[in-house]
DNA sequence: ATAATTATTTAGATTTGTCTAAATATTTAT
DNA sequence: ATAAATATTTAGACAAATCTAAATAATTAT
């Protein structure tokens, strides 16, 4: 089955979304993708008749077999054209997002995998998101929450959410990478903001939107 | 200015027709791109707004500066990918074409620097034509014939004009890649074939077909 | 359980890039 | 120089992906 792009950023937002949920709604898909809702019920129907989801009127939107298998094929690409940029064009993390994007649409099976090589077949993105296999197959994520709802004092950044320019650089003016170790010295209730603390620097504020986007574990 | 990948399709065709001839016509265009005479009419409208193309009614077409301009870094970006497809991923020289025809529509000035960097700042591609520099220069195509044209005995292959898989396999067949020596043996008017030798190998002959897309230089 | 709110879908339009068939212009051959 | 052949453009249509505005369904709050 060939798919457009179109209908591939679709397949890939809809993969994203039901790790949180079982069921997409229209109106997530819309907003995760930047267009109308009125958008996704006709790409919807497309997606439907290609039998990459299970969508019915109103009652959302959920992958198939075959749909998760095409996802799992795009994030593959996706986090491989990452690798490449951060490992060997020195570019760094919070640039790549952007460039995978459009990479990531370039469908050869035989392009994918000789890169997978090339690059000594990573299994981890420069985001620290696990990359799937020639067959789809991908590590489980490891446990991780974001570092609003961490209870633990000292943890290690193990991901970004959200990865637009703006966060991304942001966390980079502040030091704060992949690996990063920190300390949470205080909640703020007023704003559900939090102070952090990285090694040998001062301690920082974070706000709440900014925490929601940080994923860590317990050191 | 902002091109659709449609739009660089039909700049670099133009640039490529235009070597030959100063003007493109809406059929050799229509040809050249896979398309109909009257969806080249629609675009050359297009182009013309935006000033990449002179171009009056059944007057033929040309690129402005501007247009030169934007096919240089198409085709720098095809013929940088061509070489990082053979060089770091050991693509063969007859497979890289359409997959840079895709790859080159990503368009990242930074990226296709530092891919430049990566590669060594390369000037020739895998098919023996040479790289735009980020500014646009390139060194002029060394002089050479098509080889059914030729008159030296002793030649050396410098290039293959048509990149579809069926002649680029055949070539690869034969043992001929770029650089190969060869020697013409006999010229057969009848049918306008060609008998070469290649070092140590039993002659063999070729159509006139093959032989015009070719290129070679004496040695 | 009904009203109000929110989510989703439908209907109809738009843009981009393409097409076919017909009309018109240009070139070539007589 | 005219007719025939060829090249190009126009007119009108279509598919993909999107949009806005209006209609309808589902959810929630009273």
């Amino acid at each position: 089955m060939n798919l457009s792009i179109a209908e591939e950023n679709y397949v890939k937002s809809i993969y994203k979304l039901q790790e949180g949920e079982s069921v997409v709604t229209t109106n997530a898909l819309a907003y995760e993708l930047n267009t109308k809702p009125a958008s996704v019920t006709d790409m919807a129907r497309k997606l439907k008749d290609k039998s990459l989801i299970d969508y019915e009127k109103y009652r959302g939107i959920a992958l198939t077999a075959e749909g998760r298998k095409a996802a799992l094929q795009i994030i593959r690409r996706h986090r491989l054209w990452e690798c490449f940029l951060v490992d060997k064009l020195s570019f760094s993390w919070e640039e790549v997002h952007e460039l995978a994007e459009e990479l990531e649409h370039v469908r050869s099976e035989k392009l994918i995998n000789r890169l997978s090589e090339y690059l000594g077949n990573p299994i981890i993105d420069p985001h620290g998101d696990p990359i799937p296999d020639a067959h789809g197959k991908m590590a489980k994520p490891r446990p991780q929450t974001s570092l609003d709802q961490a209870n633990a004092k000292r943890l290690v950044v193990t991901a970004v959410t959200d990865q637009s320019v703006a966060l991304l650089a942001f966390l980079n003016a502040k030091g704060i990478k992949l690996g990063t170790q920190l300390e949470v010295v205080a909640h703020y209730e007023y704003d559900n903001s939090i102070e952090i603390k990285l090694k040998h620097q001062p301690a920082i504020t974070i706000s709440e939107q900014v925490a929601k986007n940080i994923m860590v574990r317990p050191v």
